[in-house]
DNA sequence: TGACAGTATGTCAGATCGGACATATACTTA
DNA sequence: TAAGTATATGTCCGATCTGACATACTGTCA
């Protein structure tokens, strides 16, 4: 895992090496934060393609500037839900929504 | 869509028709229930090809049967999040994941 | 440097979710 | 019919999530 994907997941709240288990996160674990990562991922992207600020997807999204940073930043506190539900939001089809689940792979054993 | 998917729907508490738009579900509310009911189907087949019973995947997820019940159900107290859970507890892969949401389509122009 | 736009972070109250329990329904077997 | 097994449904309350706010940080421009 890359140090910068490592420190922002750790940065998240994702506890990493904790006491429940001492090789990091379970393999299920990983693999639901890495959906999230992805999908995360791919909101800031859309964002950044339709050149809107946080705050204009905020309100396209009946939401708040800071929980969505706080989704791109793909925080504990944020919802598989929800962020499937912005992507949808902003035009996600769910054959994308597909792919980038798809895409999402633990890189636990790597 | 079939009527049998649309009693389902109903009588796990999605408004249909409801005041707010006359059509139906926004399409995006639509892409949403019908992304919760493949993840719940899915569910329900993983568990019936593994011959077990709703208390045996209660147990394997540190829940209950009445929440496996309802999470095969797609009931609307139940969220993606924890469907992807499951799905995972039960040996999903992501490719696999990503398959099941992407093939989930609105029928609501049909 | 100051001023501004954009983003990140911490907190909190109200909303939603989830495990658990009781109970109901459905189906099978004796 | 009764008894047993599996599933469905309604409710409750503790846990988690979410919008909102305040504030901090970052980069850019003059």
């Amino acid at each position: 895992m890359r140090e910068a994907k490592r420190k922002r997941l750790e940065a998240a709240g994702w506890r990493i090496g904790g006491a429940k288990d001492l090789l990091g996160l379970s393999e299920q674990e990983a693999v639901y934060v890495e959906i999230k990562v992805k999908l995360a991922e791919s909101l800031r992207a859309k964002r950044r393609r339709r050149r809107m600020a946080q705050t204009d997807v905020a309100k396209l999204l009946n939401s708040s500037q800071s929980r969505v940073a706080k989704m791109e930043a793909a925080d504990s506190t944020v919802s598989i839900d929800l962020l499937i539900r912005s992507l949808l939001a902003l035009g996600t089809s769910n054959p994308e929504l597909g792919r980038i689940i798809a895409r999402s792979q633990s890189t636990i054993a790597a």
